[in-house]
DNA sequence: CTTGACCTTCCAGTCGCTGGAAGGTTGATA
DNA sequence: TATCAACCTTCCAGCGACTGGAAGGTCAAG
């Protein structure tokens, strides 16, 4: 099938899918007339990045996993360490926003939000009080 | 002062200085030895920048924040709006990661984490199930 | 007078795409 | 058969917000 297709079916665009191929994260075939040609795996291992980017792992854990994900002799040990490590980095980011949300919070309602001259945000972001 | 200084006092790395002078957030002056040459006032901005970056607004937001700081008629409203605009943002984040950090938990728990080949994770990655 | 720490500019790279230009191919319709 | 839209191709550039490095100028201490 042709890349449209591949995308349909993926739900990755197909640049993004020319980017991947670009990066060597896939290699399908070409036909007689340039055309890329993706098999019913090609598609399967295109959703296989769709989904584990959409679940936060970067291009590079996406390689592993597909690494992991093709091979036979995989161990489920090392895709548990990976995950287990985005989960960590996860709970961070999610301290992290929840922290910043705190703050911008307490500025947004110190903030009277009329016209007057006089706003504790600006104040707080130049002073740091 | 020379840009070591304004980098410790500010905070913000000299690299980082400069780029934001080359995006025109700030212009300090220059030396007779072509250095620049930063003021108290400009280390307060750098500082400010430095906060509100921190804070989790685009730089696009600190120059309009920057210029509501600058302007003495400044409109304590506006900058409630865009404090306001970007705790929506922070919110949606929050959420969306602590989906993913349900869904990654379930796998992770999911996985034997053995040497056996077979493992939820990648089952799940590839079906979407 | 040399050394080393500073400063300067400029160019390139990061990540993960995304947009657009310029051109080739295909399939349906007039 | 001509034409037209909708595909496909490659290549180049840009996004955001820096960061690294090369090549060279300046300054203060020993």
């Amino acid at each position: 099938m042709n890349i449209g297709e591949a995308s349909e079916r993926s739900g990755l665009p197909s640049k993004t899918i020319r980017y991947y191929e670009d990066i060597g994260l896939i290699r399908p075939e070409r036909g007689g007339n340039g055309y890329r040609d993706y098999a019913t795996t090609d598609v399967h291992k295109l959703r296989f990045l769709q989904r584990s980017r959409g679940l936060g792992f970067s291009v590079e854990e996406c390689r592993q996993l597909l690494a992991l994900y093709e091979d036979k002799e995989r161990a489920s040990a090392d895709v548990k360490d990976i995950a287990q490590t985005k989960l960590t980095e996860i709970d961070r980011k999610i301290r992290e926003l929840t922290e910043l949300r705190r703050t911008l919070e307490h500025l947004v309602h110190a903030c009277h939000g009329n016209d007057r001259p006089d706003c504790p945000i600006l104040e707080e972001l130049s002073d740091g009080s």
